[in-house]
DNA sequence: GTCTGTGAATTCATTCACAGCC
DNA sequence: GGCTGTGAATGAATTCACAGAC
């Protein structure tokens, strides 16, 4: 489901954060923002924790990553937490990103609630289709593809997200990095192949999916001892 | 992402793969569906890894918790391993799913094609809001969210999408729960808290491109040590 | 010679358990 | 007393490297 290279003690702010916490931060953001809302002012890494669905332990581990921002013998300021996590996320900032292909998968990414609050912005939609393009889908104008370069060099655009049936992601991707993108979320059911430097993300709606059923028929005793037939 | 029980050798058949391992069959599914389409009719690790994106050591040792299905000095035989790994992951039959919450994403899904081609099969709509329930989508017609528990007993659905805001979601867990479903696919930003037993997997789209915004923020060189002050 | 299958070595992640501070 | 922060211990996943089958 991804494929990143994990620098972390590779640069030379030295800071270096394990993969695995960084993709439980903005778990714990959501959880800090919907404790703020309900005027909750400080917790312990126990609530926390369980706000978020992990252990605590596990929690303090990776906060403490960041720094120490917590009190000892009391707990985290919420507020403060959620700046200094939002900070080390580059949540000061918004990021600019385009979606290529705006069928049924990229209309609803482009009606997403929730990135903006996040620091994403979507601020570009392209397709293939010429039926597609002049179309608005969520306050936005569709483009051509054939634009895609120009509209990343001028929007200053870091992130594209492939939502391409799977046979046209391998070109889109290349073309994305050709435009000089170098992350890449891909939701076509298709491996892309990027250069060094270049970090992509995948989901994968189906695998998830086929994941859940795996488990699931070994929970309801389809116990597939070596050579049972098909069953259905 | 994931909040799974890792059963190595925790039930009688014995057979107990590892959750990575698992996680990364349907790659090599798609792999192989797609070699096979090209005719090819046998295939070296290292040309199926590349196809898959890994390294063709995880591979082999990916395929050897099956079996031995390869041959040395030849490699594998595309349809036969093909056939393997469906069936460790229960494709041979089909996996019936009800989908809540029918706004675009939940739209967007049971559209999806190549479910079908996977072992999965949308058999349910359901939706809070009296205006979609009746309608049509994707050739289903939208039933009311009360009608949830008699429509999983009825069509035996063994595993829920919840496409919900994040205010519903555990409300909608809860009733799925209670229909006696195990296995939950979440979309909804909020965590949801379940019984022992039930697996829930969670795809949040804005935390995949917070983990992107995260690297790229690292790459583009705006290193934050420490307390440097927001930039833009 | 080729390529699989797999123990051994390594790297990465999680959890424990407690010292240190409030 | 309570809760954080973190070394040390455990557990998982990845990668190496090579014996063994073809």
């Amino acid at each position: 489901m991804t494929i990143l290279r994990s620098p972390r003690l590779a640069d030379g702010s030295g800071r270096g954060i394990p993969d695995a916490t960084v993709a439980r931060l903005p778990v714990y953001l959501r959880a800090l923002n919907s404790l703020a809302e309900q005027g909750v002012l400080s917790c312990a890494s126990n609530e926390l924790a369980e706000q978020a669905g992990v252990n605590p332990a596990k929690l303090r581990k990776d906060l403490s990553y960041l720094g120490s921002y917590g009190t000892r013998g009391v707990g985290y300021d919420v507020e403060y937490l959620r700046y200094q996590i939002a900070r080390e996320m580059g949540q000061t900032q918004d990021w600019d990103v385009v979606i290529v292909g705006v069928g049924n998968l990229g209309s609803a990414l482009s009606a997403y609630q929730g990135f903006s609050a996040r620091g994403i912005r979507v601020a570009a939609l392209v397709d293939a289709d010429p039926q597609r393009v002049g179309t608005v889908v969520s306050d936005i104008v569709v483009s051509s593809v054939d634009e895609l370069e120009a509209i990343v060099a001028e929007r200053k655009i870091a992130i594209g997200v492939i939502a391409t049936p799977g046979t046209a992601a391998q070109e889109v991707a290349d073309r994305l990095v050709a435009a000089g993108i170098t992350s890449i979320l891909n939701f076509a059911p298709a491996i892309v192949q990027v250069p060094d430097g270049v970090d992509v993300r995948k989901v994968d709606l189906s695998i998830e999916l086929q994941i859940l059923a795996y488990h699931e028929q070994r929970k309801t005793g389809t116990t597939s001892t070596t050579s049972k037939e098909v069953i259905a």
